[in-house]
DNA sequence: GGACAAATATAGACCGTTCCATATTGAGGC
DNA sequence: GCCTCAATATGGAACGGTCTATATTTGTCC
């Protein structure tokens, strides 16, 4: 026996034709019993069964998903995942796709920018039946192209607005209308909003306008750019706070930037929330750290994603035309960050 | 322009025999140039470049999977998407991967064994060439299955330490034994470790012992089990805090442990750090964070991330018969929850 | 000008499935 | 006993690439 035998050999992964033989059928008949098709009798499927066992038979997904049109599975394109608020949202996506025999493949776009990868193209090469956008991601023309061939969904996002996807996102209107309101109802009457980018920037600003201009506050009277990041919470809350003219109240765009801004205050000598209340936007994990302890908008993440998976699971059994646009509700999680105005601690 | 045309057509993809007839080229051509064969001349070379663009055609990964032996795909496994401390790891990995011309597909083992979906599975499955399994996950047996049909790679993680996988980790002893001496020369005498599971928490155990035991401090006077979470860090301090012979240094398994004892720390009405300093693990941007402000071990994710793609890449090209292990060095990154015990604030 | 090698192009088998069209079998119904 | 229909089983053509063996063209050297 030569020796080249010994460790070198790939040992071929078993066939489906191998386990027709052992079995003594067809590879239609294995084909069949894989798929769990009916018309398929006992005895049959107990040997090939028992074939596939003796053999360790495992189907070739490239071979599958070349005869098949799909391939069962969804590409999830998430966006930084040093900002963890997709979690949930992954969790409810997950589920439900299962629930339908689909399996999500995650890609992350920020990282594969970086590096020069085209993360959307990649999923799309990988054979995805359907693409699953989660957060605000800057590969707008690669997902337009990805819409062109498979039913796209948008998830925690409003952007890039196009026909062809269906988008799921909370009430971000509602979200700030109900922090901005929570900060009014403790006294406050002089409070600043940190925007955040983008359509649901936008949103979240209105919904901070409507409910000072509600309370008759103006609510212009501080207005800064906060950006996503702690960093840039952290700048425009020092901005803020430098004049003399102090809000009491800051509503910031995500859970990050507030706690810039809670940074920002400490290092004024302010103390939370005697001198200064701090909302967030997300409800993250961050939030919930008890040394943080920030009031947030909870956004209902895990819902969103579980209408995001109804929604593409939808696209892929008919072909819906229109645009669909379901907003999931919010609610106000109140923590330690936020109290009536010059409360003692 | 009828409505139809909207979104329903499936509008099949082109293939290379479609772009071959274009150009006026055989589908062998085709391939040729797609894999940038030599030997082909620039006129058609240009042609079939041109047909591509045309027909906006792109290859189809099932067929080349078929085909060909590799996929140049390579599996990443992850677990618990909520402690980002995987993301520079995650970045050192990809750009490595993407230099041999792989790609990485993420999995997330906590969600899937959430909704019961066996990750590892989907990923060989999909026909990964490799698998780098990005810190401790529970999915021991289905990794070692996969290990005997591809190459795996242990980044950040020391379980399952199986024959056959290559481990690339900081070295986890001299990390927690520079942790432990940060506090022992800032003067601190009773210092309590809050121990972490698995390998790595007896490895980090171990360089905190031995750190003690060469300054002649008791290792042992204070001990609790800290668990990987906020939560379990939060209770362990309690405890330890609870007694009136207390530490006034505490050295925490990961981050967010020793975050969790800063809020318990708070809770007692001790300030950090004139009246408790406290040393974490990971780095992670939540020790950055201005508010949290920890001092913290780096274990040089980024530097693991790259090795582990390295080893990959290595299994992938030679079959590496031995496990190899890499030990990537830690540094002390110093805050603001460090300093003298007493120390006035 | 012919021989030979190198460069370039092609045909067609093959990869491991799915699935359609076509047997084959068995059970009733008349 | 024959015909029909349903239940089972099978052969073989896709699916869209890669790659080997072979054909064709071009260039070089005597």
């Amino acid at each position: 026996m030569p020796e080249s035998d010994a460790g070198a050999r790939p040992v071929r992964q078993p066939t489906i034709r191998d386990v027709a033989e052992r079995a003594g059928v067809s590879k239609s008949l294995v084909s069949l019993v894989l798929r769990e098709a009916p018309h398929v009798s006992d005895s049959r499927r107990r040997v090939v069964l028992e074939a596939i066992a003796e053999l360790g038979y495992r189907p070739n997904a490239h071979a599958r998903g070349l005869s098949r049109t799909r391939s069962d599975t969804v590409g999830v394109l998430l966006h930084d995942l040093r900002n963890p608020w997709f979690v949930e949202l992954l969790e409810g996506l997950s589920a439900t796709l299962h629930t339908a025999g689909l399996s999500p493949l995650l890609a992350d776009s920020y990282t594969d920018r970086r590096i020069g990868r085209r993360s959307v193209e990649a999923l799309v090469h990988q054979g995805i039946d359907g693409l699953v956008v989660v957060g605000t991601t800057p590969e707008s023309e690669a997902i337009q192209t990805a819409a062109e061939s498979i039913p796209v969904v948008l998830a925690g996002t409003r952007d890039p607005n196009l026909p062809g996807m269906d988008i799921v996102v909370d009430d971000d209107d509602a979200g700030a209308r109900s922090a901005t309101r929570h900060l009014i109802e403790l006294g406050h009457r002089h409070i600043a909003h940190l925007r955040g980018p983008g359509e649901i920037g936008t949103l979240r600003l209105a919904g901070f306008r409507a409910a000072m201009a509600d309370a008759g506050l103006d609510p212009d009277e501080f207005s800064e750019n906060g950006g996503m990041s702690e960093e840039s919470g952290y700048a425009a809350t020092r901005r803020l706070l430098a004049g003399d003219n102090r809000p009491t109240g800051i509503f910031a765009f995500n859970d990050l930037a507030a706690i810039g801004a809670l940074s920002a205050a400490a290092d004024q000598g302010l103390s939370v929330p005697a001198d200064l209340s701090v909302v967030g936007y997300d409800n993250s994990y961050l939030a919930r750290i008890r040394h943080i302890s920030l009031t947030s908008v909870d956004n209902g993440n895990l819902a969103v994603g579980v209408q995001a998976g109804k929604y593409l699971i939808e696209r892929l059994e008919a072909s819906v035309q229109l645009q669909r646009i379901h907003l999931v509700p919010t609610s106000l999680e109140v923590r330690g960050s936020t109290a009536p105005p010059g409360t003692a601690r």
